[in-house]
DNA sequence: AATTGATGAGTGAGTAGTCAGGATATGTAT
DNA sequence: ATACATATCCTGACTACTCACTCATCAATT
């Protein structure tokens, strides 16, 4: 290895990818502005990712380690399932308000079809622990019985984000939605 | 006016439109391709639409106006908040399942940032019946007194989505999904 | 006859990706 | 320490290509 590659770099790349893509839309956002943005030559930008695509496959890896880290630090293994979707709850609606850009963009790369069977497979595996939370709390019949399982985790996430568009809307009022939010959320699936 | 525009080219485009972006996504999907499978010439396209934007924002509005009617005909007007809000639902998740093309581009364009407010606006008009049989049911203190009033719509969109999902994934399972999202839904709002 | 629609080759703007030449970090030898 | 050799990086002008949109010409409708 004669000269290695920048970390610094790949990072200034990345997250002036971030801010393009949520300003202008993927498709639109060219990679010569990306590179200005990030301080390198046009060419720099394809010594680090191969192709546009590359590179909109890695930044969707790497957003969605940032969510996982997000929702699962500190995540209170032995608390009550209440408990424990209550911090995955806080944990993605403040992560998705303290990052719209970041979030913006998922938004966009999980409907482009642009990403790789590898890269959705990446993405999901930082969650497994939440999966497996989850059929716990079946196992232990926490739940609601008229409820297919998937619906739970599913619902969670769609739900999350109607809720960061509401906070996102009327800041002011986020305590009252986050609370709310999962207030209704748990009265759905628990067994009363 | 010596020769009238054909409504059945207008559709025709409309139509090609809506496969081409659900296939290829907004910015990728040429209006060259749009035009010929449409089965008219590159020119003719802009002249019914000036400009790609406005083909967009056309578009919006049409997906919409389908979408509210699928929701809204046979409104339950005289049956009880539960029963209206089922109709809703089901018109609402059968309409998705039933067409993913158009389903699939109305997710792209609400999150494109290329809509006007104009249309944001005309496409949320036909909605308005929903709307206010939602504020008629909370002054009936239907639903649960510490659930903001935005969540109740928010919510029904974004439960429905989901269980969309879920349903394209399983379609054997549609009926289970329906009932199942409903229930949770009902359960987290209602009063009990 | 007059007006507007339909056609498709053409235009100009913009883009992803390349590459030759210069710069720089690393390993090795002295 | 210093110098050298070498592999890799960095740069930005350049290329080949795509796309939204135009317009001269022809066709259809009133």
């Amino acid at each position: 290895m004669a000269r290695p590659k920048s970390e610094d770099k790949r990072n200034a790349i990345l997250d002036a990818a971030t801010r393009v893509f949520a300003e202008r839309g993927l498709t639109a956002a060219p990679t010569s502005e990306i590179s200005r943005r990030a301080g390198v030559a046009d060419g720099t930008l394809f010594t680090y990712f191969k192709t546009k695509d590359d590179l909109i496959n890695a930044l969707y890896r790497e957003i969605k380690l940032e969510l996982a880290d997000a929702m699962m630090s500190e995540f209170p293994r032995k608390k009550s399932v209440h408990t424990r979707l209550r911090h995955v709850w806080d944990g993605y609606v403040n992560w998705g308000v303290n990052n719209p850009e970041q979030r913006r963009v998922l938004a966009q790369l999980q409907i482009s079809g642009m990403l790789s069977k590898e890269s959705i497979e990446a993405g999901s595996a930082p969650f497994v622990e939440m999966q497996s939370m989850i059929r716990d709390a079946i196992e232990r019949h926490v739940f609601r019985a008229d409820v297919p399982i998937e619906l739970i985790s599913k619902m969670l996430g769609s739900w999350a984000e109607a809720t960061m568009d509401l906070i996102m809307l009327k800041p002011a009022m986020a305590k009252k939605y986050r609370d709310g939010g999962f207030a209704i959320y748990w009265a759905g699936i628990a067994r009363k």
